[in-house]
Formats: C-alpha cells, structure tokens, sequence
DNA sequence: GTCTAATGTGTAACCCGTTACATATATCAT
DNA sequence: ATGATATATGTAACGGGTTACACATTAGAC
C-alpha cells in the first residue's frame, strides 16, 4: 500500500499538500490539486485510517452492546444503527454481552483502547460507574443505564396499558400475563402497565423472556386456570410460547385464547396465527439513537435526555375475533 | 488517559522496558517488572491499541460481511464469529450488505483502510477481483466466493437430497419444491438435489427467501396441484411461509402436507407446528471459519480450502406424521 | 583472569497521517 | 510605494506505541 509521502513524491510536492488535498483545507492551488490527485489515482492510494486516528484520537468507529444478537428483537435494532453509521462514515462494532457484567466490562475496556468514538449500548447489568468512567459518548437503547445517559425507548407501561385494553376490549373476561424476568426495567414497567388495567384481578406468570420455560409456564398456568381467555405476553417471543401452550392444550386462538405480544419483531408477522403485539418503532429509535451519538461525538449538544417513541398496537389474527 | 511515558516516568525506567513489561518479551529484571506493574495500575494504565496498530499494522480486528443480519440465519453465524473471536483478542466490525456489489466495495474499501486483519464474507454478489486485491486472509462463509479462498459450508445438494428423501420416506406421493433465488449457489444446489430424487416428477416453484412470496406462489402451486402432499422448502423462512398457506388454505400439517424446510435456524422450533429440517451445524461453522481466519492472520498455513461440514435432518411436527 | 554468552536497559528511528508554524509570493487598499 | 491580507507550500513536531541497535553488567566456562 502506497503513503501520503508516496504521493507526495509522485506529485512533487510535500506531503502537507497531498493531506489539504485529501482533507480539502487549506489553501492549494487549482494545478497543484490536479497533480496531487493524480498521483492519487495513479498509485491507487488510500489514507491510512489507523494513522490518522492515532493523530486525531477519533476512529471513526461506534461500539454496539447488546445482550445477545440471536436474539431477534437485537438484529433490528443493530440494523438500524449500523444503516445510519456506515452512512456517515462510521463502522459498528458489535459486542455481544450476554447481560454479563464481566464481559461488559471487557468490551468496555477494548473498546476504550481502541478509541471508538461513541457506544450505543443496550444493557440491564452493565456497571454504572464503568459507564460514567468511560469517557466518551454513551447512548442508551431500549432501556436506560444511567439518569443522564440519553436513552431511546418507548413508554414501556403505557404499551404494556394498551396491550391489556386491547385484550378487554375484544372481549376476553380474564386475561393473564406472561411477565418477562423481574429486575429488568421494561419487563416492569409492561408488566406494571397490565396492573393498571387490570387492578386486584391479576393472573401473572414469569416466561424469563423464554420460549420453552413460557410454553411450560403457560401450560400450567391454562390447566389451573382454564377461564383464562387473552394473555399479554411481556414480548413476541413469550407469546410464541403461549402460542404453543394453546396449540399442546388445543385450545383455539383467537376464539378460545387471544394473545398479544410486545415488541413488533419481523417474527410477530411470519407465524400462524400471527400475532397481535405492541409494535416498537425499532428500526426509527436505532438511527435515531445512531445520529444523536454522532451529534454528541461531533460535540453538539443534544436537545434531551428522554426520547420517547410512539408505539402502535398491531392487530393481527392472534387477537381477531 | 496516560500514556507509556507517563508509565514509563512513573516506574523510572525508560518506554522500552515498559513495552517489553507489556509484551512480555525481551529481557527484564524482576524488580523492574514489579516497578512497571505498579505504576501501570497506579496509574491505570491501557496501552493505546491505535498507536499498536500503526506499528505494527495490524489492527486486532476483523470484518465480517452478511447480506443482512434482519435475516434470522445470520444473526447465529455471526454470534458464533464474534464469540469466538473476542475470545481470542478482536474485535468484530458488522456490515449488512444487501447483497450489493456497490456497498461490499465499499465496506472491503473501508475495512482496508482500517486495517482489519482479515475478512470473513457471506456473500454471492462480492465481485471477485475486489475479494483478490485484498491482500488479507479472507474466508468464505455459508457459500463459496472464490475457488482459492477457504470456504465453511454444508453440502447442500445432499441436504437437498435427505430433505426431499425424507418426505418420501414419510409417505408423500407428490413432492413439491419452493426453490430460493435462481443464480444464487446455495438454493441452486438444493434444488438439485431435490431434483436427484425426484427425478422427472418436479414441482418447482420460486420463493426468493422470502416468506410472503413463497406464500403467495404455494398459495398458488397448491391450488393448481390439490395432489401436492409434501413440500420441500429452501430454506426456513419460505418454509414458514408454506405453513401460512397451508393455514390460509385449511390445509392440515403434516397430515395433509408435510413440510420440511433448510438451515435449521432457531425460528424453525419456535414455531408451531414446528418445523422438520436440514440444519446447519451453524455455530460450529462460524467458529470454525474464525478459527481459520486468525491462523491465516497469524500467517499460518491452513490444512484445506473446502471445508465441509455434516448437517443433521431433524423431524418435527411438520413432517411426523 | 579472560573470553563469551546471557541478561538488562536506554536511545532513537519508525509506523503514517495532521497541523502549527515559517516562509514566500500575489493582491489590494491607501 | 507601503503595509495588510490572501494565497500557496514546505518543514518538522506530534500522536503513542514497538523494536533495532548500542551499551553495560553479570554469569559461566576454561
């Protein structure tokens, strides 16, 4: 691969001249461009990026933390991100953190040495103090990691409030909920949202997020309590296992049992039947989370800390009576 | 952040016997080492990785490129890099190229630039003489690119064949194939092996990967051909959407349609019913592919181009009848 | 005691861009 | 004509590591 002073002997010039050619500043003169981008194009050269970060300690580079990209809501998010930065001139680390503190704390570490520029990270264990530490710009996606972290999510509650009116609204006389795992921000709030609705008539169980430990729950739950009529699952995957309850117990879906998911993944739509679910505007909150932290890298002040996206309700088979 | 003179400061030594602390080579006196570890934590110190690249022009750091990680088959074959790969000290760069030859010149552009160590492409559309330029370990992943680049994959005309057999040795009497995207190797190998066991008495139909075509075109195909009591799918999702329209058409499965599908993602068991198919030892594949890459980075000579790996017929619901 | 090899440490060049600063010429206003 | 300003370009320091090379000391062999 060629170097600037390369070039800059190609061209007979210094390589001060080659780099306000490439950068466009400074003053150069219309012939001298010519030859320098010449050169250029004669021995097919290409900045080395690594140089100029060491320089500008920048590298053009964000960090993605996300518990687990097998997990299907994280590719939409990722995706989102990843479109916007490359877009801009970004590349996108992916990290998988497995919600492990120990392994958050090892990719904040490299990520640090590395110098990427900013982190979007999705995370309900990660170390606060890590993240006050890291000195760099953070966003937080999906949920929040720390009061002055710009977070980008929707009103979780109010979602988890709409899902269950749905389900009242259809008809259902008893409706259950599959909580996702206590301790986790949005599962409460969702989970908090049902109680809203429901008040003193509740009937939850945990589905951990879980499909197989949902349908089991799930089964259970049906056998002890077969008045039960909807279920609002704490999110898409749940209410596949709820599905799968129905389908083990055969039990009709819609008709007997309406069922509605949370999060509006790809998935939610390819399933029989497919599923009703509070639909989150993953792709829009990713670039939105995406160009804030270029904002903030770029040293612009951002307008908010709290940006709240609009959910809808998407009614499909699940709940179509 | 401190740097090594500031270590080296510290300590009282000079940078070099601090490198060599940190590297652990060359010669260095126990006391010494014990001084420079101490200031090293004393002032937390972490080694700028930029200033480590630019020396030795090598940045820790891999590419890999999928046409898009929405689609659930990636997300696995890229968690399995990415695990493998943290684990041995780099880092992961994400790009979603939709399968557009101009967005992978891009990417392999960018990813030159920054010096990522090696490569690892799923792709059929990369133009070859890009892929030959780069002068960087590259392995090929899913699919081949390149007669001489290592290439991690299944056989899958076999796979096309135990899947179509498979129907047949449940009873099917007309056996239909949802064929993925023509000109694309994978999908073109599976259908030949579908046809290896037909013989002369296909049904072959395109899905293009995709759920709502495919059923759209099974809708189709099932109407015209009432006879048509088992369906071989490309791959998972069109699978999937051969289950909708058995659903949308009252079609019984398996009984009155028997469905096996291709991959043997995650979705092909969340699913109900669940669906029968070929998988893919995916994870194993990926990590293999990292496997390979790094000894190719760290200048190794690897044992094979052609890396085959065995795949698994597994029956679910959708074929047990 | 002398020679060689192993051990220990520092100096400075190097990786490849960016940019502050110096210098020089051209342009313009007065 | 004079000084101020805009234009044009080069030199060299800098970012933060790594390492070749030089030099000094110590250990071991005979």
């Amino acid at each position: 691969m060629s170097t600037i002073k390369d070039v800059a002997q190609e061209a007979g010039v210094s390589v001060a001249t080659v780099s306000r050619v490439i950068n466009q500043n400074g003053y150069v003169n219309e012939d001298t461009r010519k030859k320098v981008e010449n050169a250029i194009i004669k021995l097919n050269y290409q900045p080395n990026s690594i140089a100029r970060s060491l320089y500008k300690k920048e590298s053009k580079t964000i960090g993605i933390i996300v518990p687990d990209i097998t997990n299907p809501f994280f590719p939409e998010l990722v995706r989102g991100v990843e479109d916007y930065l490359i877009r801009n001139g970004f590349t996108t680390i992916l990290c998988n953190s497995d919600e492990d503190a120990d392994k958050e704390r090892l990719y904040l570490e490299v990520m640090k040495q590395k110098y990427v520029d900013g982190l979007i990270i999705v995370s309900n264990t990660i170390n606060e103090q890590l993240v006050q530490q890291f000195d760099r710009p953070i966003v937080a996606l999906d949920r929040s990691i720390h009061k002055n972290i710009p977070t980008f999510a929707i009103d979780n509650r109010e979602g988890g409030r709409r899902a269950t009116q749905h389900l009242l609204d259809i008809g259902c006389q008893k409706v259950a909920h599959i909580k996702g795992p206590d301790q986790i921000e949005n599962s409460e709030a969702r989970y908090k949202g049902y109680l809203d609705v429901i008040n003193n008539n509740e009937l939850v169980v945990s589905g951990h997020y879980d499909l197989k430990k949902t349908a089991q729950a799930t089964i259970e739950l049906l056998q002890h309590h077969p008045e039960i009529d909807g279920v609002f699952a704490g999110n898409d995957i749940m209410a596949l296992g709820v599905a799968k309850a129905a389908d083990y117990l055969n039990i009709k879906v819609p008709n007997e049992l309406a069922i509605i998911g949370f999060d509006g993944i790809n998935l939610s739509e390819m399933t029989s039947p497919e599923l009703s679910t509070i639909s989150q505007p993953i792709y829009e909150m990713s670039t939105e989370a995406a160009r804030a932290l270029i904002s903030l890298i770029e040293g612009k002040v951002i307008e908010k800390i709290d940006y709240e996206f609009p959910f809808t309700l998407i009614q499909r088979q699940s709940t179509k009576r």
